[in-house]
RNA sequence: GGAGGGGUAGCGAAGCGGUCAAACGCACCGGGCUGUAAACCCGGCGGCUCGAGGCCUUCGGGGGUUCGAAUCCCUCCCCCUCCA
């Protein structure tokens, strides 16, 4: 085999939406010693386990790590439940209350699961940094923080704004950096994965990694994918995000109701699609294939079809879903003649938090049962299953004896 | 350790004795428009047994002054700035 040929090749690869790829002849050099050596690369990506679902956004990271084990390398997920325990600075505008154990653990249950959608298993390796950081010393600690200066914490953009801003930043703060960097020494890491945002802590990793007398990781970077809303980067503190395990069919209508100007993003990033292929459809077809190409990702070509058929039905149609959850209408709910109001019948839906939302929403137009919209507050309604109640554009319910 | 500034609804930010359930912006929800796009326009956005100048719970925690407090006083907690 030409080895130069195939590290050329596995590069082009590699690079093929890359943000950042640093530096790149390191890289080069690392995949020629893999490939003579026979010894596969180990490629790492932290995961933070905040919150319970993966989204496109992480899809995005992740594909780029499956295409290493394509190419014979060994993800290393390092899932940072000890950092997390303690609590994370992060780039968000304020620091992050700390997760117990039990809801850590909860999350990382299912962040598995939803990684291997992606991942290929018999390449992974899946290591908690409890594993070593809870090891370490006080001293240890000290003498890790002795190999990073203060100025050079605040070169970070976000620490720099904070300083500048007066927003509280504490020496914890410098140390999750600090500590994200040993994961790399502790897992001999060869290359690091993040979002855009995490450049500045993969480089400190190259750094922390030299001082302990490793090889330096390569560090590559992914553009930050757009969430819903079409304005910020995908995240779920913000809920503008798509999760790797809802339903098919929520997957294409959150799909279908992007902006138009993230889809070239979409495509390239999470598909294979080459945007000149659909750039001259209809947006709105357009955005159908980009839908479909990703659900199927997630749920098969069978998922695919009935997102799509759930989308043309009840959006493009307006008719009802297939499947309508089902509800029991309190008894105490019904008058002598059996008639309910309209307030406690949405309200009875469990779709709206309050009664006052339910009136609100009524009042509003926003109500539906059985086709004809009842704006009336006051209005009672002949208890006659089916009944089915359709609350603004997306919400059902039906209700049964 | 000293001096000063500040903590208001999901977020940001007004208010600084009654007319404040609290301006405004963002987010969110509903309606219109549409390709359920986005943008835009209109409405809503604490709860309740809702005809109502109604009732209840909100302006960091607790206590007080007052007919009446988010607004004044005391105290506690937290944050920021400058000096040391």
């Amino acid at each position: 085999m030409d080895v130069k040929r195939e590290v050329e090749r596995q590069l082009s690869l590699i690079e093929r939406n890359a943000e950042t790829l640093l530096p790149r002849e390191e890289l080069a050099a690392k995949l020629e010693r893999a490939l003579k050596q026979k010894r596969p690369l180990r490629v790492k990506l932290g995961i933070d386990p905040s919150a319970p679902h993966l989204t496109l956004g992480h899809a995005v990271v992740l594909g780029k790590l499956r295409q290493f084990q394509d190419l014979g390398h060994t993800a290393v997920l390092v899932v940072g439940d000890f950092t997390r325990r303690i609590g994370d600075p992060s780039g968000k505008a304020k620091t992050r209350e700390p997760m117990s154990p039990e809801e850590i653990e909860r999350n990382m249950a299912s962040y598995r699961e939803q990684a291997f959608l992606i991942l290929d298993p018999e390449r992974t390796e899946v290591r908690y940094n409890s594993e070593w950081l809870g090891r370490l010393s006080f001293e240890d600690v000290i003498v890790l923080s002795s190999k990073y200066t203060v100025a050079r914490m605040l070169e970070r953009d976000d620490f720099a704004r904070r300083f500048k801003e007066g927003v509280p930043i504490t020496i914890m703060e410098f140390l999750y950096p600090l500590a994200q960097a040993y994961d790399s020494v502790a897992i001999r890491a060869d290359v690091e994965l993040g979002g855009s945002d995490q450049r500045f802590n993969l480089l400190i990793g190259r750094d922390i990694q030299r001082e302990y007398g490793q090889e330096p990781q390569v560090i590559l970077t992914m553009p930050l994918l757009i969430g819903t809303d079409g304005v910020h980067a995908m995240s779920q503190s913000r809920g503008n995000y798509i999760g790797l395990a809802e339903p098919p069919e929520e997957q294409f209508g959150k799909i279908m109701s992007l902006p138009d100007e993230p889809m070239p993003q979409y495509f390239s990033l999470l598909t294979d699609i080459p945007w000149e292929e659909v750039k001259g459809l209809h947006p709105k077809e357009a955005k159908k294939r980009l839908a479909w190409e990703i659900v199927r990702q997630f749920h098969g070509e069978e998922g695919a079809a009935r997102g799509k058929a759930h989308f043309e039905r009840v959006f493009e149609e307006r008719e009802l879903p297939e499947e309508v959850p089902e509800v029991q209408v309190p008894l105490g709910l019904l008058s002598p003649e059996g008639t309910v109001g309209i307030v406690d019948l949405v309200f009875a839906t469990g779709l709206v938090s309050s009664r006052s939302e339910a009136r609100r929403l009524v009042a509003q137009g926003g109500v539906q049962v059985n086709g004809r919209r009842v704006t009336d507050v006051k209005a009672r309604i002949p208890f006659e299953p089916p009944l089915v109640v359709k609350l603004g554009k997306r919400r059902f319910a039906r209700f049964v004896r």
